[in-house]
DNA sequence: GCGAACATACCAACCGGTCGGTATGCGTCA
DNA sequence: TGACGCATACCGACCGGTTGGTATGTTCGC
């Protein structure tokens, strides 16, 4: 099975000088960063960051292992010391996605709300103000991939799946508290407006997408606050916007 | 230029055959009707349909020109010979897309209700009814190959865009039509809600495939329709539910 | 000196796309 | 009536390049 192989001598700086000049030529290399020289070790962590922004950019199936490494400056075969698939990089790059998101959401400032209602808008106006530059920029790894996977692998279907409903469960965590404290117009759960939150916030991607440009994102964000408004009886001007008192 | 080319005679049933028993193969044969002897002339429209039915299932980048050729029974010739590339087929896909759903909800018993509030609760109870089978059998062409192309393709996301929004449009003149006669709650507009009511089905889909499921669809139909319950300042029991007057 | 972290070369299958050719139907004019 | 020209639909071998994945080293820190 094994065919003839030569043993030719090369430096691993010869690798790194030829894989900057490649990415100058690859489609999508003018926004993505020049793979500056690694320390040995840092591969993996590479290789998942660089699937966030590319499989954000194109699709799953689109993004090629050749593409990640020559992004990355490593080699096809540390690639598969680290991963033993391209499915197995999709599902940890689904727990990085939430490895990186998590805290950047957990350090924002709207948590200093006393209200958990305040939260819940503050987490919307977060959320809205995040949705800045390119699409892609600020658009779901989890979602996108979903997208195409779902049918074709359980496990990348999985991971992605739990990727959202786990950042859906820390939401859910301000609703309980808002519920417990607002009587709601209407009969509504945690859970269930914690999810439709985060439906609403896909489906923005999706619509931005489509019109090329984050409005309906931003409309879909203030039509998902109009509807708490109406549910937990706030004043039409804004909760957020008479200076609510914070916490810590 | 040209190469050395064999002249082997083939007959068109040699090749049907062969796409049969290779589709048998396939890795989504199972659910993929066998490609029933087609008449001359029908390659073309053969192609979109399987194209709307795989891609929403795969993804687009994961479903090749020869997958869909196996599918139809049609070969790599007639292809090229309808579609100037893959993604010419794209566009035509999406375009197909309406040409297909556009009836379909036009011919939906929801139109016949007079009170135009009353249809665009039938509309989503609708979408509701129609959320059944497999997820790839309930949700968009246009939304799924969005997600991937939307920064690769500008032919395809034009054209897939156009497609939603242009539903979208058909569902705003409804809600022009409620605003008329209803008078909000909050300052909204007809566009803005109609465009909402997509990015809440589209989020639908996105969050089905990651429960695998088809509940939050479900679940988000119901907070959109509390939505424009609580909006237009609606009896809580469902207006379509006390029999409203229908029309024509 | 040993195992983890890489590097390099290689593979079969498949990718989108090309191209010379064939099959068939239709209008037209002798 | 029929044969001619021509357009449309379709055929399938072939192309260069890429795909995910493998096999076999080499390097380096402990």
């Amino acid at each position: 099975m094994p065919a003839t192989r030569r043993a030719k001598p090369t430096t691993p700086a010869t690798r790194r000088r030829a894989a900057v000049s490649r990415e100058a030529l690859d489609d999508v290399a003018p926004s993505t960063p020049p793979p500056r020289p690694r320390r040995k070790g840092d591969a993996r962590e590479a290789l998942l960051d660089a699937a966030l922004t590319l499989v954000r950019k194109q699709g799953w199936a689109a993004t090629s292992i050749d593409q990640l490494c020559r992004a990355t400056g490593v080699t096809k075969g540390a690639f598969f010391h680290h991963f033993a698939s391209k499915d197995a990089l999709g599902v940890a790059a689904a727990a990085r996605w939430t490895e990186v998101t998590a805290p950047f959401f957990a350090g924002a400032a709207y948590h200093r709300h006393v209200d958990p209602l305040d939260r819940i808008f503050g987490y919307l106006a977060f959320r809205a103000s995040i949705a800045e530059g390119p699409i892609e920029a600020f658009t779901c790894f989890a979602g996108t991939t979903l997208q195409e996977t779902f049918a074709s692998s359980e496990p990348i279907r999985e991971a992605c799946g739990r990727s959202i409903l786990d950042h859906a469960a820390i939401v859910a965590e301000d609703f309980r508290e808002a519920l417990a404290l607002h009587r709601p117009a209407l009969p509504v759960t945690a859970e269930g407006l914690a999810t439709y939150t985060q439906t609403v916030l896909q489906g923005g991607f999706v619509l931005a997408k489509a019109k090329g440009d984050r409005a309906p994102l931003l409309e879909a964000i203030a039509h998902l606050r109009q509807y708490l408004t109406l549910l937990f009886d706030v004043r039409p001007s804004a909760p957020h916007a008479r200076r609510p008192k914070t916490r810590a």
